[in-house]
DNA sequence: CTACTGTATCGACACCGTGTTGATTAAACC
DNA sequence: GGTTTAATCAACACGGTGTCGATACAGTAG
C-alpha cells in the first residue's frame, strides 16, 4: 500500500480490513498506525546495521572501492524497501518515534563514517580538512536526501542506476579531496 | 507558531482565533492550512530568487569565493525564514502544491548549478567527470537536507555557524576535484 | 464437566478536526 | 434608496481516531 500513497492517505480501517480484521482489532495489535511503520523500519534499519557490520574494513587497500561498497550496502537495502523507507524518511517528522529510530541509525551511520575519515586522516591517505564529524553529517544527509528522492521519483532527481556513481564520487572527492 | 511546532498540530481554528477571525472566515482567505503555507513558501523563494539574480557571476576570478556566495543566499534567506522554510519541506510530501512549487525552484537552482558547472569545465577550470546535471542535483539536494537538519536542530545535524563553510567546501571538491 | 484465565474479536460510542451552507451584516457604488 | 459585493459566522455533515465493554473461544487447573 506504501508504493502506493502516503500513510497519510491509508486509513486504520483500510489496513484492518486489508489484514481482515476490525479496526478495534487492530489496536489490539499496534497502538497507530506509526507504530506499524516502527516495526517495518525496524527490520529495514536491522539488514542494513547487520551488512554494514559484515563489511571488510580495508580502506588502506583500495580506499575508493571500500567507500563505495559501504555506501551501496544503504543505496540496495533501502532500494528494496523503498516504500517502507520513503514513508520513514517522511513519517520522522510526524511521530517521534520514528524519528528517534531514524536519528539513532543515521548517529550510528555518521559515527561510522566519522571514525573512517579520521583513520584515513591520520594514515595520510586524506588531507585535514572541515570537522570530519560535520563532513560525514553532510554525506550521510545527501544520501538520504538523494535516496528518498529517488525513491518517490520527484523532480529534480537522480535516475537509480546513477545514485551510488554520484554519491560515491562526491563522497571520494570530499574527503581526500 | 511554525517555529513552535509543525503546521500539523496547528489546528485551523487556531490560526483563525489567533487572527482574530472565526475558522469559517478564515476558509473565505484560504482553502486550507497549506494554502498558507504556500503563500509564505511563496515569499522566501521569491526572496531567494531576487538574491540569487542580483549575484555577479564571476566565476573566473575566484571560483571558490563565487560558490560560496552563491551558496550563502540560500543559507542566509532560508535560515531568516528558517520555520516557514522546514515546514515547506516536510509539507511538500503532504501537499502537490507545495510540492510543486519547491520543486520547480529546485529546479532552477539545479539548472543554474548544471550551467556553472558545465562553463566551468569548457574553461577547463574543473575537470570532465560524473554527469554534471545529476551532481548538481545531490549538491542542491544535500544543501536542502542539511539546511532542515539545521533548522529543526535534528541530531545528526550541522552547527548553523559551520553550515556554509562545511556546504560549499563538499561543493568545491566535488566540483573542482 | 465445570470454573477460571488469558487471548482475540468487534459493535457502538465519544471526540476532534475539516470543510460547506445559508443567513446576516457592512460597506461601496450607482 | 436600492443593488451589488465583501466579509462574517453559527450550525451542520462528514470522516478518521481511539476507547470501552461485551462476547467468544481457547487452554488449563480442580
Amino acid at each position: 500500500m506504501l508504493g502506493e500513497r502516503p500513510l497519510e492517505d491509508i486509513s486504520i480501517e483500510e489496513l484492518a480490513t486489508g489484514a481482515g480484521i476490525s479496526r478495534p482489532t487492530f489496536y489490539f495489535y499496534f497502538s497507530s498506525k506509526d507504530d506499524v511503520l516502527l516495526a517495518l523500519l525496524d527490520q529495514v534499519i536491522s539488514q542494513v546495521e547487520h551488512r554494514v557490520a559484515a563489511l571488510p574494513r580495508d580502506f588502506d587497500v583500495d580506499p575508493e572501492a571500500a567507500w563505495r561498497r559501504s555506501i551501496a550496502v544503504f543505496v540496495e537495502v533501502f532500494t528494496e524497501h523503498r516504500a517502507v523507507s520513503a514513508a520513514a524518511i517522511t513519517g520522522r517528522v510526524r511521530n517521534a518515534e520514528v524519528h528517534d529510530l531514524w536519528a539513532k541509525s543515521m548517529q550510528t551511520w555518521v559515527g561510522y563514517s566519522t571514525e573512517v575519515i579520521l583513520a584515513e586522516r591520520a594514515r595520510g591517505a586524506a588531507p585535514e580538512g572541515v570537522d570530519a564529524g560535520e563532513l560525514a553529517t553532510a554525506l550521510n544527509l545527501m544520501n538520504e536526501r538523494v535516496l528518498g528522492a529517488a525513491f518517490t521519483g520527484e523532480t529534480p532527481a537522480i535516475d537509480h542506476s546513477h545514485v551510488l556513481d554520484v554519491l560515491s564520487g562526491i563522497w571520494i572527492r570530499s574527503i581526500y579531496q
